[in-house]
DNA sequence: CCGGCTATCCCCCTTTTGCGGTAGAGGAGT
DNA sequence: ACTCCTCTACCGCAAAAGGGGGATAGCCGG
C-alpha cells in the first residue's frame, strides 16, 4: 500500500479551489498540502512543500501556469505537474507538455477522471485528457505549428501593431514581418491578420 | 425568520459546481435545488423548480448565460439571476444587467461575499461586485459604448471578414460598414480592426 | 554532408483599410 | 417640436495589407 499522495492546488478562483478540495477530500489517499492563487506563490509553495503533484491552472494574473510549471519542474524535479484547464485552452497542450507538465486534464472532467489523472502522474506516468487526443493526433494542435518567432509577432499584431511597428520593435525589416505574417496566415488558415489574431486568442495561442 | 433560499447552480465546469455546492452547504438557510451545465437545461430547470436564485456562469457551450438569463427572467419573473463570472468578462456587466440579472459577482470573490450576494438578490435587492464599481462608474464599461449593430459587425470582423464580406452578409453598403468600423475603432481606442477585435475578445464583448 | 526548417530580406502588384468630411431617415426621449 | 442617437450612405486619398515570386544564411538531425 503506497503512502499518501501530497497535492498542491493552484487556481486563481476561490470556487475552483473549493471544488478541488472537496473532490480530493473524497479520496482518502490524497492529501492537499497547500493552495496558491497565482504562479509565483505556486512556485514558492512547491519548493517548500515538495508535493507529489501540483494541480495547475493556466490563466492566472501575474506569472501564468505555463511559466510556473517550467519553474517548478526545473527546481523541484520530483514534483509532477498536472495542468488543469478549460477546453478553450486546448491548444496549450503542446506548450504545456513542453514546459514540463506530466499531465493535461480539462476542467469539465468528472472527478473520478481527475483522481485517476492525479494517481497516474504521481506514479510517474503521463496523462492526457481523452477529449484532447483527436486534435493531438491529427496534428491539429494548432499552436504547435507556429514557431516562437511567429507567436511573438502574432502577439504584437493582437496589440494593434502594423507591420512597420512590429519591424521597429523587433529590429527587423518590414519585409521580414510581412513574410512571417504570410506564414502565420497560411498555418492558421486565416485570410486576414484579424482572423488569425481572433483564432489565436480563442484558442489561447496568445493572450 | 425567513424561509430557506432555494438555489440553482449553472456552470459548465464540474469543479465549479462542486465548489459552489460546498460553499453553499456551509450556509444552513440556502438549499441547492438543482444544477445545470448549459443554458438550455438551466432554463428548463428554472422553469420547473422555480428557485429563488440562479447562480449563472456566462461562458458555456450552446446557449450562453446571458441568453439563458433573459429567458429565465422573462418566463420565471420571481427568480433572481446572479451572474457569476471571471474578471476578464467584466465588460459583460452592462449586458448582464440588461438581460435581467439582478446581481453580478466575480468568481474570485470569497464565499462570504458570494453568500451575501445571494441573500441580497433573493431579497429583491441588486448586487454588483465592488471590484467592478470603478469601471462601471467611470463609464469604462467598454461594451456599453458599442451599439448592437457595432457588436454584430465586430463579431463578423473577428471571423476574418472584409468590409465587403460584411456588407454582403448584412445587406448594407460597404461604405456603411466602413462607417461602423470607424466608430468601433474610435470607441475602443484601437488603431486597427485587428486591435479592436483583440480588445473585444479579451474583454468578452464578442466571442 | 545534405535536406529541411527558420529567420532574414527584396521585388512587384492589387486589394483593403483607415481617415477626413458630409448628410438624410427614423426613433427615443425631453 | 426639437434634439440626440443610430443606421444608413457617399466621396476621395494615403497608407497598409495580402499575394506572388524570389534569395541567403544558420542550424539541426538524419
Amino acid at each position: 500500500m503506497p503512502a499518501d499522495i501530497t497535492c498542491l492546488i493552484v487556481d486563481d478562483h476561490e470556487v475552483v479551489r473549493e471544488g478541488l478540495r472537496l473532490s480530493l477530500s473524497r479520496a482518502p489517499h490524497i492529501r492537499v498540502v497547500g493552495e496558491a492563487s497565482d504562479g509565483a506563490s505556486a512556485v514558492a509553495l512547491a519548493q517548500r512543500r515538495r508535493p507529489n503533484v501540483v494541480i495547475m491552472d493556466v490563466r492566472m494574473p501575474g506569472m501564468d501556469g505555463l511559466a510556473a510549471t517550467k519553474e517548478i519542474t526545473d527546481t523541484v524535479p520530483e514534483t509532477a505537474v498536472l495542468i488543469f484547464t478549460a477546453y478553450s485552452e486546448r491548444s496549450l497542450l503542446g506548450r504545456g507538455l513542453e514546459s514540463g507538465a506530466r499531465g493535461y486534464i480539462l476542467k469539465e472532467a468528472p472527478h473520478q477522471t481527475l483522481l485517476r489523472a492525479i494517481e497516474k502522474v504521481a506514479a510517474g506516468e503521463g496523462y492526457v485528457d481523452p477529449a484532447l487526443m483527436p486534435s493531438f493526433l491529427n496534428g491539429k494542435d494548432r499552436d504547435e505549428m507556429l514557431t516562437a518567432r511567429e507567436r511573438e509577432i502574432l502577439q504584437l499584431l493582437a496589440d494593434g501593431m502594423s507591420n512597420a511597428d512590429v519591424a521597429g520593435r523587433l529590429f527587423i525589416s518590414q519585409e521580414t514581418v510581412k513574410s512571417h505574417v504570410r506564414h502565420i496566415l497560411a498555418k492558421l488558415e486565416a485570410n486576414t491578420r484579424t482572423h488569425a489574431v481572433a483564432t489565436a486568442l480563442r484558442t489561447a495561442i496568445i493572450d
